[in-house]
DNA sequence: TAACATCTGTTATAATATAACATTTTAACC
DNA sequence: GGTTAAAATGTTATATTATAACAGATGTTA
């Protein structure tokens, strides 16, 4: 079982904004909204974000450079993300299938490759937008 | 069938680059190596990338903000593309499995959206890393 | 030769991310 | 408590990645 993380000053402070949200944030963007709570450099929400990372507790989403708090608990701190994501509106939602985590982190490349981890987008048009 | 694609004065110099290279290359980079030949912008280093990626030319790699060319047919101009990616030596391989991606391809999210492209990142060790 | 789309060149700037260093807080140990 | 080491913080500066905006050239197509 994870062991309960605790969460340091800024952390704590950049993951309820992240939580709080309905989508994807960057980072600046987190910046912009903590800069009344004292934090006033980039530096200090990019250490949090890779501290969050690193315990699971949010996901970056490549595609979008945006970060998402993690809605799932299959996703074994970040070893295993699949997520699905609405080219028109933004909108981004964790994929918790655990026959795809499974089929995924079994699979092995021909060339030797044994993976730690994975990272998956699927595209398209969520049910809003389409 | 793919139709041949014709490749004007930059997009050519900049696959050129891409298609010689051993690993993925930066937008940067890829500008530093053709101001020889009277490229001097970001602008016309991303504009060619931006095409070429529409052509299934080349891939961006969206963990390294890089772009490799596509050695594979099966990705069908980039609507489905899967990597591995060594997390020591930054070797990038496309991986070309027709059961993956059809497994992919054909997977549907539960909340009513339907996927038109993917893209899938496997990170581990290669074979000279491990 | 129009008309239109595409590509080019250029300057400027926006957005994303890290380096480096000094200090403070926290947690663990004696 | 006092000592230490690790983690987190605050700060300034800078590096890296990417786009905006505009003017001109080139190239289809009718
Ligand atoms: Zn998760
Ligand atoms: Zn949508
Ligand atoms: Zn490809
Ligand atoms: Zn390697």
């Amino acid at each position: 079982m994870a062991q309960a993380q605790t969460l340091s000053r800024n952390q704590q402070i950049v993951l309820d904004i992240i939580e709080k949200s309905k989508g994807p944030l960057k980072a600046y963007s987190i910046l912009f909204n903590v800069q009344k709570k004292g934090i006033n450099a980039p530096q200090q929400i990019y250490r949090a974000l890779d501290k969050l990372i690193e315990m699971g507790k949010i996901h970056k989403i490549e595609s979008k450079n945006a970060f998402v708090a993690c809605r799932s608990s299959d996703c074994e701190i970040s070893k295993a993300t699949a997520f699905s994501i609405c080219e028109s509106c933004e909108m981004v939602d964790e994929i918790s299938d655990a026959k795809l985590s499974k089929y995924l982190s079994s699979f092995n490349h021909r060339k030797g490759m044994k993976f730690k981890r994975f990272n998956l987008e699927f595209f398209g048009l969520c049910k809003k937008c389409k």
